[in-house]
RNA sequence: GGCUAGGUAGCUCAGACGGUUAGAGCGCGGCACUCAUAAUGCUGAGGUCGGCGGUUCGAUUCCGCCCCUAGCCA
């Protein structure tokens, strides 16, 4: 059955360049997009730029440019990105644009006069030298818990403590640097409780059908059972974006309209496609026309696209998600990507080193459907290309082609012989579930079973040796039967790799003068057809060119400091050598025990309390309970503690160091003591 | 700490509803071949399937505990 599918990718910032780490999620989107095509399916495949809010306001301030002119260069260069790694969107959009306005003011009237809006007055800071409202990420100051300086706003990188803008210990606004004052001003938020039951109904509904990953539902759950906030949606002036319509002053917040522009951008398309737009996107019409709509996103933005999103649209009449699907970052060489290391690279840079066909083949090769972190380690990368595409796939068509060329005039036998016409209908009937596959994301595992039949393809040239043939008049027919029919196998594999390495396999039905739209149309080999001449489809990658790719990514960040004290954590001995130094980092001191009790909803978990002396009162978490199941009896007892441990934050509460004991863990743990005599705060050394 | 996912060959991963010698690709060694972009084929080395217990005739696969890694905690 043939379904009509929407399909998004998340909007990408428009203050910044598109980079490898995002071409996770478009390849991914696109490779699912054309291969559900040629499954024979209808899929509108969308994007655009998210294009307002502070950030990208303050930088055109900076630039000395309007922010439209800034999100306009913005997003030519994210469609040539992105169009040069042949990421075939049928329309790509700006967030700031009529058809988005139209549609939040829409969602936004909805919400609000079905009650689902509200607004009260918050306290918030304020720049009085730019006359604007900050958000919390653009205050910075003194962690009120750690103390730990040029926190953000809203948490503490160091202690990870999360807080209001107004709890900062010597606030500073970053834009000015002046003191911001606090001020009362009146903001609107949807009441996501509300929704609470129709979400839990989405949830069900989508879980049944596997339009939710089950680590995704599971992570729901875990939301809805700590109950769902509302959710602030405006801002105020001066900010870039959409005023409210009843509320001169007021603007919507970037993340209200965002998700948004996926509607907005398919209705654009629609317009110009001559789509029935109300199909795709009205709740009515939609399920009266069993159309779907799919959203590949980063697992950063779920809570938006799972929770905010299907109930904004289920409160304005429009229609809900069928599927959210969810993937994991990327990493390059098992780190996080670093601008320092070079790993950070922009699309761009990529794309004037290296064939985007590679970095789509590898992707592809790795991707699974989980929320899984994929690694780009440029070793494997370079072998697995090389291997997989040059060394197998490529080269059936490269070393069969010779033949069919010198001895037939470049055409196939006209009458397959049929032990060899079996061979044929065996590998298609073994590529039929990567359709399947492709549909389920599983694209690693529709790679190794295409790299399988072309394992065997090679085995079985080897072994029908065609060049020993061909030094024998009399073998000319079986020559012409082997060759052929490789060429039909390398027809087929291609076939099955067109939605993954889309241009590569343009070059090979160059070749083969022969396209396939349809993986239905390899079912059948070809016979009495005529053959272009061979070029080679693709190079092996040059070692040399990624590391000049990678070059160019650290030349290009504008000289940031070197990194000191970047941990290797990986090439690091299990116990290295310290030197006095690094002993003298711990501030090691006596506490007394002034309170030690259980902890409600903790396995293991003991909470004390120690009495510091000049350092003051802590709380400290330690996993200690099964070596003592009556805290109360330490009370009173002096303990070491680590006093300059970065203060974490846990569930329970935030613990301010940690407690020294001795033994293997669990119940064999015994506290390290100090006489006690010992003052409190008293330095150990 | 809670939740979730994962820990299987040097690397990336597959797999087993518990049952003879645990698989693939890449990488590495040897051999073969010479049609092919030094590509391909055959073959070899390499794993107490994270640790400890339990259930069982039998567990890497089920259960429990523990350790480690990653992500999330709006």
């Amino acid at each position: 059955m043939s379904r009509r599918i929407l399909a998004t990718c998340a909007l990408p910032y428009a203050n910044g360049p598109i980079h490898i780490g995002h071409m996770v999620e478009h390849v991914q989107g696109d490779v699912w997009a054309r291969a559900m095509r040629m499954a024979g399916h209808t899929v509108h495949f969308v994007c655009a730029d998210d294009a307002h809010g502070t950030p990208i306001m303050l930088r055109a301030q900076r630039e000395g440019i309007t922010p439209e002119q800034l999100i306009a260069d913005s997003n030519t260069q994210h469609q040539a990105d992105f169009r040069d790694f042949h990421i075939g969107y049928d329309h790509y959009s700006s967030t700031h644009g009529e058809a988005n306005r139209a549609l939040t003011v829409r969602i936004y009237e909805a919400l609000r006069d079905t009650r689902h809006i509200e607004s009260k007055s918050v306290r918030q800071f304020y720049d009085p030298d730019k006359d604007m409202f900050l958000p919390d990420r653009f205050i910075k100051g003194e962690c009120p818990h750690c103390h730990a300086r040029d926190q953000y706003g809203d948490s503490c990188e160091v202690c990870g403590k999360t807080y209001t803008p107004t709890d900062l210990i010597e606030p500073y606004s970053v834009i000015s640097g002046a003191r911001p004052v606090e001020k009362e001003s009146v903001h609107y938020f949807v009441r996501l409780g509300d929704f609470e039951p129709m979400l839990r109904e989405w949830l069900a509904e989508r879980r049944q059908a596997g339009g939710l990953q089950v680590e995704v539902v599971n992570k729901l759950e875990e939301w809805f059972s700590d109950g769902l906030r509302s959710w602030d949606i405006s801002r105020d002036a001066p900010y870039f974006g959409f005023e409210l319509p009843d509320a001169p002053g007021k603007f919507f917040y970037v993340w209200l309209d965002a998700p948004v522009g996926y509607l907005a951008s398919f209705s654009e398309y629609a317009a110009e496609a001559g789509l029935d737009r109300d199909a795709f996107l009205e709740a009515d019409a939609a399920a009266e026309a069993g159309t779907e709509m799919v959203h590949f996103i980063g697992k950063d933005i779920t809570y938006f696209h799972t929770l905010f999103w299907p109930a904004m649209l289920h409160g304005a009449g429009l229609r809900t998600p069928s599927a959210v699907y969810v993937h994991g970052f990327l990493t390059v060489n098992g780190a996080k990507m670093s601008k320092s290391r070079g790993t950070f690279i922009n699309a761009r840079t990529y794309l004037e080193h290296l064939d985007p066909d590679y970095l789509r083949y590898y992707l592809a090769a790795l991707l699974g459907p989980t929320l899984a972190d994929l690694d780009l380690d440029f070793k494997a990368f370079e072998e697995r290309v090389n291997s997989h595409l040059v060394g197998k796939w490529a080269n059936i068509a490269s070393r069969c082609a010779g033949f069919v060329h010198k001895f037939f005039d470049g055409r196939l036998t006209d009458a397959i012989a049929p032990e060899l016409r079996q061979r044929y209908d065996d590998a298609v009937a073994r590529l039929q579930p990567c359709a399947e596959l492709f549909e389920k994301r599983e694209y690693a595992h529709a790679m190794r079973l295409v790299m399988g039949v072309a394992d065997d393809t090679n085995a079985w040239i080897a072994e029908k040796a065609p060049w020993k043939m061909a030094k024998d008049e009399s073998q000319r027919e079986q020559l012409h039967q082997v060759a052929s029919m490789a060429i039909n196998l390398f027809r087929l594999l291609s076939a099955w790799l067109k939605p993954v390495i889309p241009a590569t396999v343009a070059r090979a039905e160059t070749f083969l003068s022969s396209t396939s739209s349809q993986f239905g149309d390899v079912d059948m080999p070809l016979a009495g057809h005529v053959l272009a001449p061979f070029q080679p489809l693709l190079t092996r990658i040059d070692p040399k060119k990624i590391q000049a790719m990678i070059d160019d990514s650290k030349s290009s960040m504008n000289a940031a400091p070197a990194p000191a004290a970047t941990p290797a954590t990986a090439t690091q001995p299990a116990t290295p050598t310290i030197g006095i130094d690094d002993f003298a980092k711990l501030d090691l001191r006596v506490g007394k025990v002034t309170v030690c009790e259980h902890v409600e909803g903790a396995d293991k978990l003991l909470r004390f309390e120690l009495d510091a002396g000049e350092l003051g009162s802590r709380q400290i978490f330690s996993g200690i309970k099964a070596a003592y199941p009556e805290p109360e009896k330490l009370v009173g007892r002096n303990v070491v503690f680590i006093a300059n441990l970065a203060p974490r934050k846990m569930r329970f509460g935030l613990s301010e160091g940690m407690i020294l004991s001795a033994g293997e863990g669990g119940a064999d743990l015994k506290l390290v003591e100090v006489d006690a005599a010992a003052r409190p705060g008293a330095t150990v050394r």
